[in-house]
DNA sequence: GAAAGATGTGCAAGCGCTTGCACACGCCAA
DNA sequence: TTGGCGTGTGCAAGCGCTTGCACATCTTTC
């Protein structure tokens, strides 16, 4: 049906060989061959077939991107950024995506990126020793976004400075009885960036004479009705909080959203700081940390390929990608009015 | 280092032939025998290599899924179903981004599937003459997600009803100055959905005795960015609207923004309604019609598997999937009190 | 002007599977 | 008894590439 190598070399009068060399670009084909081969590959309309050439090769020239969710703004954007890369430098894109628990188990207990990939690239995945060692067994290349792994090449943010700018803002406005919403409790411990939120959340409490109380925490699943539940927790509680860090935007929204359902006001009875600079953040008016997210995405895939060809994992294999806060209007100074903002909660100290 | 098929028929004492055969499930192989290679197999921790299997088989095993956008909520959530699916049957994902203009004319320059798919996926791409044609050419089934093309399986909603159910709904609250926000201009025809929803726009103003205005019509091109700005548009000319509807809630809510930016209420002064029933219409209070965005992605993949596994195109190649009104806050009333609403809007008829 | 490289090409042996065909049985019907 | 059939297995020829090696020409270099 679709023509062959053999084909091609059969009308250019050369060898298959040959023409395997000057359709990749390899040295040790004079430039008249290659063009000849060229031009007949052109007119026979021939594509390469990769399962001939991986077979041959060994090489599948194709990455496997592991993803917990893919509809998730997150991962969408970060995907957005691997894909570029990835097909600016030819390699297909084998998408598994996990969807919760039972089909993380299942990926883990089957890997089926067994023999099919050149290398993975791994998205926010808490990846444990287990994790780590069924990533290890691959042999291939292994990258990581959101996390840093011994062997592994990881691009991140710095978790620690942003949520310190974000509470730091909100010191800053006055707040002390400050909630944090984080991510799922069930988080194993290596995945950093809950941790380190939350690290950088008792640090700064700690900077300005407030002890933590938990109380002021409840976990938000990382999802919108997370941060709803999360927030109508925190509202039930004795200490109303004056204002709300939130680990991520998404769980930031659905707490503004039961501030609002319980007849608050943000920002004048609480304020609320998120992270990432989700596209709605804008739009929600939200104040937040932004991380560079599509970018993320794009240097983990070039620190994969870099390290594909080079056959060298990366020099520097954890990179570190900068933050900003971006102050819009769901903060404000604490309320100077003790009556609307302060009535359930009275500050501990002045 | 990894173990093949022929060091399984070597421990197991039969021929590869009958290793293959038997691993796969084919019959005429006896059960003991099976058994047998089963478990020889596993104590090697023998995974099939794709590469070898294709070649010799001429089967991918692969689906490429090609999307405009997969940082979009509703692509996230298509590939969502068709991932699931697609993994159950034991078929690998390529996922192939567009990402505007620039990248879909690549796409189709090198249609860079060709030999590496059994089957395509496309989601909610405007598929022209050209377009089927370059699919058509890869001579595999292929399958799509909110358009219909003679000879390939495609799974659409209810856009005409859907729409329909969205108008009658703002024209039954009174309104009749209703504005739509429709997608991109440029799409070209072959694209329904904008198409059968601003038909529905049309023929339900018609149905109410209106006539139809440009003026009250503007292009959003489906983003949170364009329906903002298109509220702009809409808002800066002579006629203001008592109700907009949007092709897309993203759309709508850009348009909610804009209406509160400009001082004006959502729904006091103008309804706004939208389509998709994204995740954040609940949390904004988006009137909206609700379509089943991941069964969408699940059932068209469904098709196209039987497709491959039977060989027959479907019986019923075009399938239509309902949709809902989903009446939340941002609508309401023409309201009573013409000191607000009408203000600027005096309505041509009762 | 001969030896040593550099350069361009072909040979042929794979890579790890699948599958059409042949074959060896055991069984049943005639 | 014999022919025919159903069942289980093996043979061997690919599938379409890649690549180590050999070889034939050209250039250099001294």
């Amino acid at each position: 049906m679709s023509s062959t190598l053999d084909d091609v070399a059969r009308l250019a009068g050369v060898s298959p060989a040959t023409v395997s060399r000057a359709l990749r670009g390899l040295p040790r084909v004079s430039e008249v061959t290659r063009a000849r081969v060229v031009q007949v590959a052109d007119e026979l309309g021939y594509v390469i077939s990769p399962s001939g050439s991986r077979l041959a090769s060994g090489r599948t020239h194709t990455v496997g991107v592991v993803v917990p969710y893919v509809n998730r703004w997150f991962f969408g954007q970060v995907i957005t950024g691997v894909e570029s890369v990835l097909r600016a430098a030819g390699f297909d894109l084998l998408l598994y995506n996990l969807g919760g628990d039972a089909g993380r188990d299942r990926f883990f207990a089957e890997m089926p990126l067994r023999r099919r990939v050149d290398a993975v690239m791994v998205l926010s995945l808490p990846i444990g020793d287990a994790e780590a060692e069924a990533f290890r067994a691959l042999r291939v290349p292994i990258g990581l976004v959101g996390s840093a792994v011994e062997g592994f090449a990881g691009v991140r943010i710095d978790d620690v400075a942003g949520a310190t700018a974000a509470m730091r803002h909100l010191t800053h406005l006055g707040h002390r009885e400050i909630a944090l919403i984080s991510g799922g409790a069930d988080v194993p411990m290596h995945f950093t960036p809950p941790i380190d939120r939350r690290g950088a959340y008792l640090d700064v409490l700690d900077s300005v004479g407030v002890e933590y109380t938990p109380d002021l925490e409840a976990a938000g699943d990382f999802t919108m009705a997370g941060g709803e539940q999360a927030m109508g927790e925190l509202l039930g509680r004795s200490r109303r909080p004056t204002a709300v860090f939130a680990q991520s935007d998404e769980m930031a929204f659905g707490a503004m959203r039961t501030i609002r359902r319980a007849g608050l006001r943000v920002p004048e009875d609480i304020s609320v700081v998120g992270f990432d600079d989700h596209d709605m953040a804008d739009l929600l008016d939200l104040t937040t940390v932004r991380q560079p997210v599509v970018e993320q995405g794009a240097t983990a895939a070039t620190m994969l390929l870099d390290w594909l060809a080079s056959g060298e994992p990366p020099a520097e294999p954890a990179k570190v990608l900068p933050t900003r806060l971006i102050v819009r209007g769901s903060s404000a100074p604490l309320a100077g009015d003790p009556e609307t903002s302060r009535h359930h909660a009275p500050r501990p100290e002045a």
